[in-house]
DNA sequence: CCCGTTCATCGAAGCGCTTCGACACCGAGG
DNA sequence: CCTCGGTGTCGAAGCGCTTCGATGAACGGG
């Protein structure tokens, strides 16, 4: 419960008969420094447990090392997904030495503004941005460095990094074809997503499509309870009883769409080929294990700090697109 | 792009004629300033569009008025409960006036030493805190004001706030006593969770036991693939024939149940009352809609702000349960 | 042997804010 | 009429750090 006087700089400097300044340098290395003197300030370090001041430093250099993570963290959300991107953004940044700050995105635009002005963080990277996005034009006015991941309608001059949803989309489709599927079904997000032009629904249907032609290729929303999804199921195979192929790309869905198969007495694979659009743990502990296309969080979440930490340094940053993976498991034949 | 010389606050003095340290009362509030004076200087503080800078700030005052809240981020979490839980947490800081920095347990103790040291937050929240985590004694050391969610073993002079898991345990027992069930079994999370000595599954079995003397009642761990979970209820149910009732204490695993008994031909509710320990979203989204205990996150991220404020004031903070709640649905008769 | 370089280090000037003590002004009480 | 205690405001001293220009020492070339 002691609150000890923190370590300054000063007692560093003091402790190992050097200057602050010398001091500082040796830390930042932004100037030459001699081998003994820096193991002499390096020890002091050490000996006396010192920490810079954040906001010291932040006031004197302008980099608060510190970057804005903000979050949508509404109703809807694909939760492990947004988790594991948190924690590789996390992970990321600390390499590059830098601190997240959490934002959630019903601040809105106001708390950007709030955030970038008072120099408490030195850069945003925004998730879920939406087709036409009201934080988009304020990002540009206010030049704060900034990296989206999705991609909004108009996406000139902003970074941007996101999995190629239609290129996942047609891996699927081509598996299925591949498969000799003839007829096939794609069952995606809630239908209050597509209303809201969240690209990446509106994209992996776009890809599925496409990749399809030749095939019978119906696309449906479907939302997340068990009851709903049994009622979408059904009616799709009453519809298109031929149907012989499924790629489902909702994680929420999942269990309820191989429950539903289970009960209208449809087994997997061996009457329909079932294939996910999800991370690979929830593949995995599904019965049987699917095939899936995985939504690589980490990576994005990597590519995105990456990225955000070049435009920092000032360097440019295009925006990215990241290759989907599709592995092969027990659900589709 | 164009990257605007901030304004400080000597330029809102000079726009409104006053003193710096002027300004800087009006924005705090920690000295008597005469209405017109207040009014001029707010005044030029919207029109110049005045953030003060927070590192400047938080060198003077010695106050970053950032949080830092410690998130486990390991596999086997709760998801959506630690989303809810973080979403609560940074909406509550804000009422406060205070954001919050993101940082992962993998960090370990040297982060938050790190963080607490470099004055880069006021005050730690701590996630799933483990009976005997490796954390609590540097908190102890550091002196560094925290709130942790969960209870260590040694809880003495430190403040936590958490679900009264035992009562939770206990009121699902007490319902299916009460719906006439002799016969009963708890499955309870993946066992590995309780090997690492996480506090709330041990509570949740403890009080489930407890209020079931007087019936035949057994606790199980319960993984989270569907098929070890169908194993699981049918080995349950072979070995208990007579059981009519079943607590879930573990939601990744509670549609797999559900599915498991229906494979068994077991009706929900007329054979067999389910009662589940898990949010809200999760038992209405299945079928039937569950019987279940509410794991409160968004109360408990609101309580623990508001108790982690309190001490940053030199306020006392005293430990809190709260209370679970059961809301009865279709699964139990 | 002197001068121009290079290398290592130092001192001091801020960065933008809070806060403390001082001060001027005003009305009330003696 | 003078003094006293509030009020409202100001000026200046830091907070702990980075960074710029200056300085001194060591060194090689002419």
């Amino acid at each position: 419960m002691r609150k000890v006087r923190t370590v300054t700089i000063a007692d560093v400097a003091r402790h190992a008969g050097v200057a602050v300044s010398t001091v500082s340098y040796v830390l930042s290395g932004k100037r030459a420094i001699s081998a003994t003197t820096r193991q002499r300030v390096l020890e002091s370090v050490r000996a006396l447990g010192y920490h810079p001041n954040a906001g010291a430093r932040a006031l004197a250099s302008k980099r608060a090392n510190v970057i804005a993570l903000v979050l949508p963290l509404r109703a809807g959300m694909n939760l492990p997904v947004l988790m594991q991107f948190a924690t590789s953004v996390v992970a990321t940044a600390r390499q590059f030495d830098h601190d997240v700050l959490l934002m959630t995105a019903d601040e809105g635009p106001e708390g950007i503004q709030r955030v970038a002005a008072s120099a408490l963080v030195d850069g945003l990277l925004l998730m879920d941005v939406e087709v036409r996005d009201p934080r988009v034009p304020l990002l540009r006015e206010l030049g704060e460095p900034s990296v989206l991941i999705g991609f909004p309608a108009d996406a000139d001059g902003l970074t941007c990094v996101d999995l190629d949803f239609a290129r996942a989309g047609a891996l699927c489709a081509e598996h299925l074809a591949a498969g000799g599927h003839r007829e096939i079904a794609l069952l995606g997000a809630p239908r209050v997503v597509y209303e809201r032009g969240t690209g990446f629904a509106e994209r992996t249907r776009a890809g599925f499509t496409a990749a399809a032609r030749g095939l019978t290729a119906v696309a449906v929303p479907c939302e997340e309870t068990y009851d709903e999804v049994a009622e979408t199921v059904k009616l799709l195979f009453d519809r298109h009883p031929g149907l012989t192929g499924l790629v489902v790309h909702n994680e929420a869905a999942v269990g309820h769409v191989l429950a539903a198969l289970r009960a209208l007495g449809r087994s997997v694979p061996e009457d329909v080929s079932v294939v996910a659009i999800c991370p690979d743990d929830v593949a995995e502990r599904a019965s049987p294990a699917l095939t899936s296309v995985l939504i690589p969080a980490e990576d994005v979440g990597h590519e995105a700090v990456r990225l955000l930490m070049a435009k920092l340094d000032g360097l440019p940053a295009d925006s990215m697109l990241l290759e989907p993976r599709l592995t092969i498991r027990e659900s589709t034949r």
